[in-house]
DNA sequence: TTTGCAAATGACAACCGTTTTCATTATGAA
DNA sequence: TTCATAATGAAAACGGTTGTCATTTGCAAA
């Protein structure tokens, strides 16, 4: 029963109940983990963290937390290309987290950059724009993703 | 034995050789398959057809085959959520077929997109050119998708 | 053309991240 | 505290992909 972040328990549990879920101990401790993280977590990952301060925890409820909160918008599901999903807090309902990745080809190291996103977010609005009108969607979100080689890799 | 894109047929095989790799009939119906394709084309997709035209064909050939000609950059290999990775002809060496693309989050319904491309690739360049100095990448590849509901999904 | 050998192949099994099943337990409203 | 129901964990199932291995094929050399 180790929740670290006192301060978002009474917001988390107005948000759970607003979507008719109940706020158990398992989940609090996904939620801390992810808080806690600044890396990006595989469900596995999640799991053994989980299982460190919550033994009774199990793998199946992490995948199910996780698909709950990302049905809800607080976290974000990333495919970085070796087999298996990554997770990522997107700190709050509008997703003021998010960002784009660097992700290296080689080792599987994954930078978050914000730095160049004030001119992309200019040039994305405009795009979606305008692909939503050419094709009818109506678009909601995007991924961006640079791939190449890391520092230490590319010296190789 | 049947190879529809003559054409291309000494092309392939110097690219081929080049790379030590023999041209085989199960090669070439794939390369075939992936030629008259307008689609994104999953492993199993392309096996199907492919056993159409030449019937001995396995799928692990087709997994085998897609996987070399990822690596020699005639296919590129994309995700779109829906569990099953999905190959697309990426039209010669330098990539001459680069698009973005557009994903139906409800039907899966991908849609490619070059449209504003032109606007794109300045601003990627540059967003590039930093990110490469900033965090000491060679980056030599980009993935962008926009998600969202097609026509058909969003009057539902 | 024929030969010889390494590369390629296909049937099948194994792999592994994720999902489903189901009997048991915990949550939270009354 | 009680109770209906949601949530849980263990285990099995699932499904796309990869590995194994005996057989076949491409193709360079003779
Ligand atoms: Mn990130
Ligand atoms: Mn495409
Ligand atoms: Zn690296
Ligand atoms: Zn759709």
């Amino acid at each position: 029963m180790p929740v670290r972040n006192k301060c978002c328990e009474q917001w988390l549990h107005g948000k759970f109940k607003g979507c008719g879920y109940k706020v158990t101990t398992g989940r609090q401790a996904i939620l801390d983990i992810l808080h806690k993280a600044n890396k990006h977590l595989s469900a596995e990952d999640i799991y053994l963290k989980v299982h460190n301060i919550y033994p009774a925890a199990g793998l199946t409820t992490v995948y199910r937390t996780l698909e709950i909160l990302e049905k809800m918008g607080m976290i974000y599901k990333f495919d970085f290309g070796d087999g298996r999903a990554r997770y990522e807090l997107s700190e709050g309902e509008k997703g003021e987290n998010h960002h784009h990745h660097l992700v290296c080809t080689n080792c599987n190291q994954v930078v978050d950059y914000t730095d160049f996103i004030d001119k992309e977010v200019k040039l994305l609005k405009e795009t979606e724009r305008e692909l939503s009108k050419k094709y009818n969607f109506s678009i909601n979100n995007h991924l961006i993703q640079f791939y190449g080689l890391c520092e230490k890799c590319k010296s190789k």
